[in-house]
DNA sequence: TTCCAGGAACGAG
DNA sequence: CTCGTTCCTGGA
C-alpha cells in the first residue's frame, strides 16, 4: 500500500488515507487500552509507547512519533499493508448483509496486537462487558507494569509481564476486579513465564493446531482462543463467537438456537480467509444497531 | 433488593 | 460428545 506520508515535528501525518477511522478501530472489541480525548483524537499505549491519533479531514495525525518509528513499530500494528478496499468488496459480493455491515464500519482495522497482553485481556474480557475489562486491564497496568509517561495530564503504564502478574497472590489479582479468573490470569502467566508454551512461536502453527494450543490455557476457550488468534497471532480466518456476533449471525444467517460449532462452521464456510475480518464488521454492525437487545435491531 | 449480561470450567448423562 | 449450572461484578 503506497501512503502519501510526512513528519512534521514530532508528528507523523497520512495524508488521504484510506480505510482509516478511529471508532472503528478502537471501538469493535479487539483492544481495550485506549482514551478517546474531547476532541475525539484517541490516545493508546502499546509497544510500550503512547501515541495520540487524530483524524483531520482526510488525513491522519500520529503523535508523538517519527517516520522511522512509524514504519518499524506502527505500520505492522495497524495493518497498513493490508488492502481493507478489497477485503470489503469481496465479502460484500452476493451478500447485501454485509455490504450495509462494512459501509458502516467502512474504517475498521485489526490490530496486530502483542500475544501475552491480548491472551490475558481476553481471559479478562470473559463474561464481562467492555467498560469493565478496560477497568481491569488499566488497574493491573497500573499495579504490574512499568510507568511509560504521561500524555494530556494522563499517566500511562505498560501491560505488565508475564513474570509481575506470575509473582502475584490470586487474592491480589482480584483487586483488580477480575473475579473468579484471578486464578486463570495467574496461571497464564506461569504458562509463558516457564515457557510452557512458547506464545511467541504459536502463530508459526497452522490456526486449527494453534487453536489448539491455546485452548489448553486454562481460561482459555473457543471464543477467547479465536480473538487470540485474530487479534495477535496473524489468524485472520479466526471468527471469535461473543454473544453479539450470536445474535446477529442468528438474525441474518442462521436459525435461532444453533448450536455453537454449527454456527462456527457455517461462518467458515461462508466468509473462508476473510471470516475475521466479517466478524469485526458484524460485531460492530450488531452493537451499534442494538440488533438483539429486546430481540430486534432498529434502522436497517 | 433482586435480576441480568457476559464465556469458560466442570460434572452429569 | 452435549447439556445445565456455577463463577464475579456492576448497572438497571
Amino acid at each position: 500500500m503506497k501512503y502519501n506520508i510526512q513528519q512534521v515535528k514530532d508528528a507523523v501525518v497520512i495524508k488521504d488515507v484510506q480505510d482509516f477511522e478511529l471508532p472503528h478501530i478502537f471501538e469493535c472489541g479487539q483492544c481495550f487500552r485506549w482514551w478517546r480525548e474531547d476532541d475525539g483524537s484517541y490516545t493508546m499505549t502499546a509497544k510500550g509507547k503512547v501515541i495520540n491519533l487524530c483524524r483531520r479531514e482526510n488525513s491522519l495525525i500520529i503523535h508523538p512519533t517519527t517516520l522511522e518509528e512509524f514504519h518499524q513499530v506502527w505500520y505492522s500494528y495497524f495493518d497498513m499493508g493490508r488492502d481493507y478496499g478489497t477485503i470489503k468488496k469481496v465479502l460484500s459480493e452476493n451478500d447485501p448483509v454485509m455490504e450495509k455491515a462494512t459501509a458502516f464500519g467502512h474504517g475498521i482495522r485489526i490490530l496486530r496486537q502483542d500475544p501475552w497482553e491480548t491472551l490475558i485481556s481476553f481471559i479478562i474480557s470473559s463474561n464481562r462487558g467492555i467498560s469493565m475489562i478496560q477497568k481491569s486491564i488499566e488497574d493491573l497496568s497500573l499495579r504490574y507494569g512499568t510507568y511509560i509517561g504521561e500524555y494530556r495530564g494522563r499517566k500511562y503504564y505498560d501491560f505488565p509481564k508475564p513474570q509481575a502478574l506470575l509473582n502475584q497472590t490470586v487474592e491480589a489479582i482480584r483487586l483488580s476486579k477480575t473475579g473468579y479468573r484471578a486464578k486463570y490470569i495467574v496461571d497464564a502467566a506461569a504458562v509463558a513465564a516457564e515457557n510452557q508454551i512458547e506464545l511467541y512461536q504459536v502463530h508459526n502453527l497452522s490456526t486449527e493446531n494453534a487453536r489448539k494450543t491455546l485452548l489448553r490455557i486454562s481460561g482459555v476457550g473457543p471464543k477467547v482462543a479465536d480473538c487470540i488468534l485474530l487479534f495477535s497471532m496473524d489468524k485472520q480466518d479466526a471468527f471469535p463467537i461473543d454473544t453479539w456476533v450470536k445474535r446477529v449471525m442468528e438474525f441474518f444467517y442462521v436459525p435461532q438456537g444453533i448450536p455453537l460449532n454449527q454456527l462456527q462452521d457455517y461462518a467458515g464456510k461462508r466468509f473462508g480467509a476473510y471470516a475475521g475480518f466479517a466478524q469485526q464488521y458484524l460485531f460492530y454492525y450488531a452493537r451499534e444497531l442494538g440488533i438483539g437487545k429486546g430481540g430486534q435491531g432498529r434502522n436497517f
